[in-house]
DNA sequence: CTATAATTAAACAAAATAAGTATAATTTTA
DNA sequence: TAAAATTATACTTATTTTGTTTAATTATAG
């Protein structure tokens, strides 16, 4: 009756999941194998397929985490004492660099997994939900313009990530820091009751 | 009886040993396949098998390629009319450059495929016949140290690569071509006969 | 110390992927 | 426009990967 797998996030768990998104980030999904990575994170195959069904569960849990912690520090940053223009900033800025962080490799395979679809579909929405819980909150402080709309809000969002990424726009502002602040400033200028508007 | 197949050289031919360096050197020689080399390179399965009996015979023929590529810009320098020992500097740094360019993980693999081993040892045994065609020059040109033996300087070259590409050597020096300089000044100071010694 | 849970190692069948070939059709090129 | 080059497709065979089963080993809590 001793329960030890109540350790859920037990150590092998980790090294699994760490492993995974290491090898998943420098070669892509398709090319790792289970094996591979129970090789390089020192773990059975046994133990692998305890904790895992295949090998897309564990894509599932490595961006499920992923996007945990993506909440987490939104909910953080909000909860600051400080201007909601800045909090924006900061949010938009943490999203992008994780994006740069894990690679397009990762990223555009993981979407274009047949068998992940209904799953990409629920995150999705979960964050769709939580961009539009921010919205709602500067609606409500009053910080956005009274005929910005959430769609528009969204519409904006998403092609800041675009252009954030955009190989063009990095030969114009290498540094990350300072494109994605200078994409913020244009295209958000007209969002934001700052004291100029 | 028109033989167009002379065209050893082909525009496929070059795409196809393009296309399977880039990939060698991104992920691998094990994570590539013959389609995706194929795919890659805009030419179908038929047309690779044409040019090279499988994927080994293939990376035979790029690691050939860099070869030859290597032996004649050695031969182009050794031709100039400079001071010996500035010949073999230039050649260090090409070597080590080439070795960088392409990265570890496709030497490393390539080194330890089994049904390659023959031909590795004749790169090999070619490799060592140049540096001693290159010491027997400098020997007859008085501008190497008497007591020098070829097994020697054979040794000190094979520790200056491993040096220069070692990582804690890389955060001393960061730039490379500091690095290599200065390593061949430090392990080839009583090797030439300059005018300090 | 010892029972129990966790993990592993090895062997295996089934599924999936990749290799390599044969054929006919299409495209290039001279 | 005819020969050569290339492709597309379909196919068989080989190889790799998956996921499971089994028994053995290791770690741990009481």
């Amino acid at each position: 009756m001793n329960k030890k797998q109540n350790n859920i996030k037990s150590i092998k768990y980790r090294q699994i999941i760490e492993t995974g998104t290491k090898l998943f980030i420098r070669h892509g999904i398709k090319r790792i194998t289970v094996e591979e990575i129970c090789e390089e994170a020192g773990v059975s195959k046994m133990t692998f397929y305890k904790f895992f069904a295949n090998k897309l569960e564990l894509v599932k849990q490595i961006v499920t985490g992923m996007m945990d912690e993506g909440f987490k520090f939104v909910d953080n940053i909000m909860a600051q004492d400080i201007p909601y223009e800045e909090k924006v900033r900061q949010n938009i800025k943490h999203k992008i660099e994780g994006i740069r962080k894990y690679g397009d490799l990762f990223f555009e395979e993981f979407l274009r997994i047949p068998e992940l679809q209904p799953y990409i579909a629920e995150m999705n929405s979960n964050a769709v939900k939580k961009i539009i819980e921010i919205f709602n909150t500067g609606k409500a402080e009053g910080a956005i313009r009274e005929d910005i709309t959430p769609e528009f809000y969204q519409y904006l969002l998403g092609h800041l990530s675009i252009m954030g990424n955009d190989d063009n726009l990095k030969k114009v502002f290498p540094d990350m820091g300072h494109r994605i602040e200078t994409l913020i400033d244009v295209l958000f200028h007209g969002v934001f009751k700052t004291p100029s508007n």
